[in-house]
DNA sequence: GTTCACCTGCTGGCCAGCCAGCCAGGTAAC
DNA sequence: GTTACCTGGCTGGCTGGCCAGCAGGTGAAC
């Protein structure tokens, strides 16, 4: 952590304040409306101090990134340690799916946020590749305690399974936020069987489409 | 089609000039980076004229998702009609995949900025809604024309497997345009299984996770 | 213990550049 | 002459970045 951009430290309760700041107001006035002005305002600071602490719009929002990465995986940990079985990882799976766009949509809209400008900003789209690499290896070697546990068995490599998880989450909160009248929780059930296929249950009684089924929420 | 935006006439040449330019232009610069000066000149015509034509740039930008959808339609349609069984259907799917991300990016990317920019401008959300919307129905309907003519059988509502392909979709082809970098090709195979598990053969031989293998590219 | 030099954190006015939208006017067709 | 199409100069508002300077703390000198 600790890092440190144009060699001034990050770490002050003002700098942290002005990425969180920067942090909601991307996920709710995109990029493009976050000016200097309105998150210096909201950070309870000065415009300058912007400057001073990050040089850039651009290195702000790496930071942005950065912070969004943790408080991203912390949550992702969580969920994923209380599963421990085949049934369990998919149903976490399907409940966080629901609880994230229901609750805490900034997540999506914030990556969304993220994903168009690292078209444009290599920097960005850095920190996004280590970003989502670590959700991917964190997911699979979870997996992996669960399989060497004799809990499941992989259909297929850990971190190609993991890749298809995310995937399908990221692909089905998409669809749900651009068009939330439309309940997709019938769909996110029918995703959860195709999740579920990829993970066979130990001990030999074979999976079941319907036992993934698991009233979600 | 010959729609109305603002009173005028928008089947012109130069109209339709516009459209494109902007399109492409969303694509490889960003609505952001998309000035009316810059589309003015890749579409020849005068600054002047897209205010004319469009009055506001959110209005030509709703013109360019309704453009998009037609074009994107279009080649969906193409690959779902030449699948005639189950795995036929799926390796359509995974190549139309690969086919896009590696050479018409453009497609995500677009996507990418209208649902960014769908997130603060309902009218966009709207055209964007509409747009999946008839995505889904359609690849809807050709599932449910295999199901009648009894080459396939749908572990689900046609209408739900068809939001959890294109929903595996989209997910894999940002993850794929976020790190140009990283090979996907296995990832992409995992989750043609796992949306391989949501149609079943008819006629009596059991789907197996590996004749959905069917060598991508 | 007072003074002074110095430093870091921080502020806000200023500026050059950019952009969407406006509009006065031009052209061609009928 | 009227209408539809089209042009491009102009402008007001906004933005990111720059920078001169201030406040308050530290420590050395005297």
């Amino acid at each position: 952590m600790a890092k440190e951009t144009s060699g001034r430290q990050l770490a002050t309760d003002k700098a942290m304040r002005i990425v969180d700041a920067m942090r909601s107001s991307v996920a709710r006035r995109g990029v493009a409306g976050s000016t200097f002005d309105h998150v210096a305002r909201e950070a309870g600071v000065s415009r300058g101090l912007l400057h001073y602490y990050f040089g850039s719009k651009e290195r702000l929002l790496v930071e942005v990134a950065r912070r969004d990465a943790e408080v991203r995986f912390a949550l992702m940990a969580t969920h994923l340690n209380r599963a421990n079985s085949a049934d369990e990882l998919v149903s976490h799976w399907v409940r966080s799916l629901h609880a994230t766009v229901k609750h805490e949509p900034e997540f999506v809209v914030l990556l969304l946020e993220l994903y168009t400008l690292a078209q444009r900003t290599p920097e960005i789209a850095d920190e996004l590749a280590t970003v989502m690499q670590g959700m991917t290896t964190a997911f699979a070697a979870r997996m992996q305690m669960l399989e060497s546990e004799g809990k499941i068995v992989l259909a297929a490599p850990a971190e190609k399974i993991a890749d298809v998880f995310l995937g399908l989450g990221y692909g089905m909160s998409l669809r749900l936020l651009a068009d939330p009248s439309r309940d997709m929780t019938a769909a996110i059930e029918v995703a959860a069987v195709a999740a579920r296929s990829l993970l066979w249950d130990a001990e030999g009684y074979a999976p079941t489409a319907a036992s993934a089924g698991d009233a979600a929420e």
